[in-house]
DNA sequence: GTCTATAATAAGATAGAC
DNA sequence: GTCTATCTTATTATAGAC
């Protein structure tokens, strides 16, 4: 007779996800103890440990999460049928977590610890490499119809597409009265103006 | 009679910043342990501590050096009669770091420290401050000559060039097959075409 | 001014009761 | 499955000899 209820353990484990979000975010990584996740979490040292192995487990476990909703978000772009709504649709998906003031932080602190975690490394560059094809795959067919300037290398506009939405991340995490939001226009303009989108000629 | 050469205290301080730099770059500031710091730089816990008060005034004085420097090229950058070229002097000036392999992850770090250490922020927003003002005065100069598309607000634009820059930087840092100085003519290009610079078009 | 030795503290993880 | 209590290890910074 088993005891464990799924669907509760699933619950409890993405409220200590959650509430050690928001620790990673304010006070990095390392800076965290898995005091202040429990306290978060409103658990014990002793529960921690029976959802998680080790501290290092829980951060994992946030972009584990994130890494399926791009994937998801990716393959819904790709899927439209036009490919220049594609590709903004998910550049807005992508800065969606700017929207909470925790996240900018938490991105940095993800970047940080993945120069330092091969593990983690890994998750962060199969998930770019991941984008920067279905983004690639879209400049093309933008190409293709003639809604983008073709001189342009697919590839390598991928990387700053992404890079214009680092931008903002970077940009939010400097400076406490710089709105990202607010600037995702201009970013649309600059990615218009560059890949010499028909949208801003005629 | 003072036994104390200023110029042999200053090079030894700068050795031990120097060492530190790397270490903080690889393993990130709370990673780093000041017996790291020690052996990178040949010296004892004793010795270090002669020569700084704790660890973060080490990390502080790495970014002390960099702001001193920033502000020299930003005069310089002002100075020149040709504004659009000021511009791009400073931009390639901005990312020259870049070209040592542990710069980016540095960067990464002291973004990540100052979003919990309100006098690293102070640090590194003073000086973004300082950047974007001198950029708007060029970017305001080149609109007057008609070197750039006057409708574009330089304060506004001022934060993308820097934006761009920062893309650079956490591309970097996020994919080590990623070659920050190879973009840099692209950085160019996408700057102009946003700018409108009137080299693009004639 | 540089060293060795160490004090003081803090943190991750575990044991074992309930 | 959750808790309290605690073990173990690591780290910053200081004391004091040379």
């Amino acid at each position: 007779m088993r005891t464990v209820d799924p669907v509760r353990y699933a619950a409890r484990r993405r409220n200590i996800v959650e509430a050690a979000g928001g620790c990673f975010a304010r006070k990095g990584f390392d800076r965290t103890t898995t005091a202040d996740i429990c306290a978060a979490a409103g658990i014990s040292s002793g529960s921690l440990f029976h959802y998680f192995p080790n501290k290092r487990a829980v951060f994992l476990a946030i972009f584990e999460q994130d890494g399926r909703d791009n994937a998801e978000q990716l393959a819904l772009a790709v899927a439209d049928a036009d490919p220049w709504a594609g590709l903004l649709g998910l550049v807005d998906h992508l800065v969606r977590p700017l929207a909470d003031p925790d996240s900018a932080g938490l991105v940095v602190e993800l970047i940080a610890q993945a120069g330092r975690d091969p593990e983690l490394a890994e998750l962060v560059v199969r998930n770019d490499r991941e984008l920067r094809a279905g983004i690639a795959a879209l400049l093309s067919r933008a190409a293709e119809q003639g809604r983008i300037d073709d001189q342009v290398d697919p590839a390598q506009a991928a990387h700053w597409v992404l890079g214009l939405t680092d931008a903002l991340f970077s940009r939010a995490g400097i400076d406490r009265d710089f709105d990202p939001l607010a600037e995702l226009p201009t970013l649309r303009t600059i990615l218009a103006r560059y890949l010499g989108a028909v949208e801003r000629i005629g």
